[in-house]
RNA sequence: GCCGGUGUAGCUCAGACUGGCAGAGCGAUUCCUUCGUAAGGAAUAGGCCGAGGGUUCAAAUCCCUCCACCGGCUCCA
């Protein structure tokens, strides 16, 4: 290192604001001793600049940093880093041929990518006895470094280490290994100091993937573990992940017979079932009722179209083998895989002045997409989806008010349903249509609505349709895999396709643009969200069942079917007339999830009193048939989310 | 589409490795019970063991092909 070098400085910016200058050559350990000798001790990594790295890293220029140490957040990553490394050592203490790719840490453990070995989840066992010897024996981890060459010749058999040496290691001599008891691992790191401080580990599923995410690459199998701190965080993972699978709505859709998909009636085809589709209503009609007082007017359009249609849109160039096609008469048709097409069609038969617009159509359309075999699953991925599809005609100054007010309405049925999101505003990808400064605008515009309303949200470029940018809500499933939702998607093209036109002040033709939007996505996956979301039990108002009556014994039956005639007629109410005792009637009403039961016995006959039980087992007994169907439609209405008859009205 | 796993009663699952009468619990039906707060009792019915082909004296079980589902990867207008 040269004179000149050594005496450049650096400052560090740390957590708490606070900047610190150093000379050069400085670690994120020196620093940290620097703040204190007994952070200094503890320093495991530093994240510097939102990365990941060991103690040793040195810092060449201004950064960021935070210094990792036992019990802060970023801990468990190296814990989980190392546990991906002990599992490695033991599966070639068992299994030596077996080839290691890749092994990092992830947000919720590790994973690691191997080949040349054919195991399943039997196998776990052994290997986890394997991993638990190795951690009891509390290795030193140790970072070595060696030559390049030397890197080359150990993994000489190993093509996956081959590559990463020419990818992410190329240029660096020497390169980076960790090695504990012997086995060693090219690695960058950060670790922790010994395998006995990964508190608790445990392997979790079998899968595959293409190496490097590339699908012309070779399937490696891929395994999925975790690791903690402490056995207690471990269990507690566990164990939440275990709830996470019975919120799984595939289990709880045929819990509650919301739907199913039959494998003869097709794969991706779901059938709703009375149930389901009373929510689906309910959902159905409140959009229908923001889209209304958004000034959309309803269409209704066909699900079958003829090829013509797409090859006018463009859809046919980009997506014809997704489609299902149809030959009638030696015409060649399609099932519709968007509403878009049938809308810009409807706007072309009128004449549009430019006080028209903004035109705003909307439809819940049902569309058809051949999606790969291997991603259908549930209500998530389908064949059959139907989109509360909306579009907008509007003028170019329309665009941002148009775009506000969807986001308006987006963000309050996303209040509505309490739920959590993420947010991307997705960039132009390589496959597209329209001119550069098309693209420009429309991004432009999609972005300024973004921060005019101080929503968080991640860029994800080249990641837009190919005709325009978007901006996509996501939701995450019981399983923690992310689908989208809600979409606002500008398009400059299809006017252009389907010369779509209005006349302006000045008398001129001038091209509208067109504004894409659905506010909950496709109705399947937003109903897959909320089921997972309630855990099936749907605010009153969307409840398939909202009250259910149980009588003591069959002498109540007539007095639960006046109740239900003078006071419920407009709710979806059941009485239970099976010959159960009421505890098994109880029993299955909570499993129903139904969200209020009326236990009706002799006593209340004899008052004209009904009990209320709710779902979140309260009960109140000599209640006014009139106070509760007056609180059960003021939650109808308003939509809340929880069930209050009973801690508003008892003592 | 790719890799791996799994398909047995309405549901959850045993049986499969090692071929030899297709099972359990829940649910359903019928009867008894009429019940006061999370499963009352008894009996009965219920199966092309995903589909097709093969091996075998004999196939839920072994082999092949296909279909569907599950997990992951890739894709996703």
């Amino acid at each position: 290192m040269s004179k000149q070098e050594q005496e450049r400085s650096v400052s560090v910016e740390l957590p708490d604001g606070s900047v610190l200058e150093f000379d050069e050559p400085v670690t994120v350990e020196d620093v940290a001793y620097d703040i204190g000798p007994g952070l200094g001790d503890d320093c495991r990594a530093g994240r510097v600049d939102g990365e990941l790295v060991p103690p040793e890293y040195e810092i060449t220029e201004d950064v960021v940093l935070e210094i990792v140490t036992p019990g802060s957040d970023d801990y468990v990553n190296l814990i989980r880093h190392s546990a991906a490394h002990v599992f490695a050592q033991a599966l070639q203490r068992e299994f030596p041929e077996a080839e290691l790719a890749i092994g990092p840490w992830t947000d919720d453990g590790f994973y690691y990518d191997i080949a040349g070995v054919d195991i399943d989840e039997d196998d776990f066992a052994a290997i986890e006895e394997e991993m638990a010897a190795i951690i009891e024996a509390d290795y030193d981890i140790e970072r070595v470094h060696r030559s390049r060459e030397d890197a080359k010749a150990i993994y000489e058999d190993n093509e996956y280490k081959q590559d990463v040496l020419e990818t992410e290691a190329a240029g660096e001599d020497p390169i980076s290994f960790y090695q504990q008891d012997g086995w060693q691992d090219l690695c960058k790191g950060p670790h922790v100091e010994s395998t006995g401080q990964i508190g608790a580990t445990k392997l979790l599923q079998i899968a595959s993937a293409h190496w490097r995410g590339e699908e012309e690459n070779e399937m490696l199998t891929r395994v999925y573990g975790t690791a903690f701190e402490s056995e207690d965080e471990l269990e507690e993972f566990l164990e939440n992940r275990q709830k996470a699978k019975e919120r799984d709505h595939r289990k709880i859709g045929q819990e509650l017979s919301l739907f199913s998909i039959d494998e003869t009636t097709g794969p991706g085809l779901p059938l709703y079932h009375p149930n389901g589709k009373t929510v689906l209503n309910e959902l159905s009609d409140y959009v229908a009722d923001l889209n209304r007082d958004a000034d959309y007017r309803e269409v209704e359009t066909p699900h079958v179209f003829r090829t013509e249609l797409w090859k006018k849109s463009g859809h046919y160039e980009n997506y014809r083998d997704d489609m299902f096609l149809l030959d009638v008469n030696d015409e060649e048709y399609g099932l519709k895989p968007m509403n878009c097409p049938g809308h810009a069609t409807i706007f072309d038969q009128g004449q549009w002045s430019y006080r028209d617009l903004p035109v705003r159509y909307f439809e819940d359309g049902k569309v058809y997409r051949k999606e790969q075999r291997g991603e259908l699953s549930g209500l998530s991925r389908t064949w059959s989806f139907t989109i509360d599809d909306g579009h907008l005609f509007v003028r170019p100054d329309q665009i941002e008010d148009e775009v506000q007010s969807i986001m308006d309405i987006i963000l309050n049925i996303l209040d509505t349903f309490d739920l959590d999101y993420n947010v991307q505003f997705a960039t132009r990808p390589e496959k597209s249509v329209g001119s550069d400064e098309i693209w420009e605008r429309a991004e432009n515009q999609l972005e300024s609505v973004l921060e005019s309303n101080d929503v968080d949200y991640d860029i994800e470029p080249g990641d837009g349709a190919f005709y325009g940018p978007k901006i996509d809500f996501a939701f995450e499933d019981a399983l923690g895999r992310s689908w989208d939702g809600p979409t606002v998607q500008l398009d400059f093209n299809m006017p252009e396709r389907f010369d779509l036109s209005y006349v302006g002040e000045d008398n001129e033709d001038h091209r509208p643009v067109m504004i894409h939007r659905a506010l909950y996505g496709s109705y399947e996956r937003f109903f897959m969200v909320l089921t997972e979301h309630y855990n099936g039990k749907f605010p009153p108002w969307l409840a398939p069942e909202q009250v259910r009556i149980l009588p003591i014994s069959d002498d109540q039956i007539p007095y639960a079917k006046q109740i239900k005639n003078q006071y419920l007629g407009d709710q979806r109410v059941t009485i239970e007339d099976r010959s159960w005792t009421v505890k098994r009637k109880i029993r299955e009403a909570h499993d129903d999830r139904v969200p209020y039961m009326l236990i009706l016995g002799s006593d209340e006959e004899d008052a004209g009193t009904i009990s209320v039980r709710d779902r979140k087992e309260q009960e109140l007994n000599d209640v006014d048939p009139d106070a509760f169907v007056d609180h059960l439609e003021t939650e109808v209405d308003q939509r809340r989310t929880d069930v209050t008859f009973v801690q508003q009205h008892g003592n």
